[in-house]
DNA sequence: GCAAGAAACTTTACGTGGAAACTTTTTAGA
DNA sequence: TCTAAAAAGTTTCCACGTAAAGTTTCTTGC
């Protein structure tokens, strides 16, 4: 969803500025928590030209096997504009079929192919496998706590 | 940093996906937040053709003034080349100031013009305002909690 | 004190994601 | 059943933010 991003420059010893409110802000805390874990992806999953949105469109197809592209979509809250050209993109690297189902034609039903199924696998492997992509200063109890947080937040919990 | 959104369509009753792995995945997590955040965002904010990026810059200035362009990109991951056109568009607005120190002529110093002041009391009241922007699931110590964690998450804290 | 490199922006050109309009198919109303 | 409206994607065009290269001003090493 967000370009591959250089780095920006950060200071070892940065000159402190004082945030303000911004310290509470809860837009600017999830912006920054954001880039800074995109980032993180990047540094993982660049090279194989994966993005985030990608690996979760290909997550979310291998656990609702035939799910609608609109469907999709709203789950992950992307555009439709734009999940059309994320899903022709998985389609040319063969990881996706699309097929236009008998029962409304205007819809598109998704599924993995041979192939994606075992690329999922093998990146899931990387994005859980214990090394830096994880890393920071939460401990394992904070880091689920966040996740609770953030589901009601969103109102996935709902 | 967002460009103003339409809504995503979000069907009442939505068929229920499995989200599998995705509902403790930060990343995930993170990004929907942050949509939802920028949509109410722009929902309060977005007549007046102020975007979150803009918001919190005039804030830190304010907080800072004279701050150095390059620092205030810094503390708010923004790119040096997206801010020389924030900044840009801020001056063309008269709302703040731009400075070329003598001890420094390739820096910027930015300061508020008056009008800029009085622009961010203004904006600042509707920002914390107690209305719909805000609106969530979190109680008050959650939502302190969640601030607490993303701190700590992006390393703000340090 | 002069050249070489670094620092702090700025400019240009581009890629990604989005809004609006369009196509096709389905549903609803008369 | 025939037309009007809605639904599901797709296409086109555009804006935002970025990378890469450029400019000017400092700093450093000789």
């Amino acid at each position: 969803m967000t370009p591959p991003t250089e780095k920006t420059p950060r200071l070892a010893s940065s000159q402190r500025v004082d945030l303000g409110e911004l310290n509470t802000t809860l837009g600017f805390l999830l912006r920054v928590a954001q880039v800074r874990i995109f980032d993180s992806f990047y540094e993982r999953f660049g090279d194989d030209g994966l993005r985030p949105g990608e690996f979760s469109t290909l997550l979310l197809i291998d656990c609702n096997p035939g799910i609608r592209q609109g469907l999709l979509a709203q789950t992950l809250w992307i555009k439709p504009a734009h999940m059309t050209k994320m899903i022709r993109r998985l389609e040319d690297q063969a990881l996706i079929t699309r097929e236009i189902p008998d029962d409304d034609r205007r819809s598109v039903k998704l599924d993995l192919t041979e192939a994606g199924r075992a690329y999922v696998a093998d990146q899931r492997l990387r994005h859980s496998g214990a090394n830096d992509y994880h890393r920071h200063d939460l401990t394992p109890t904070e880091e689920r706590e966040l996740a609770r947080l953030l589901r009601k937040f969103t109102g996935l919990d709902r």
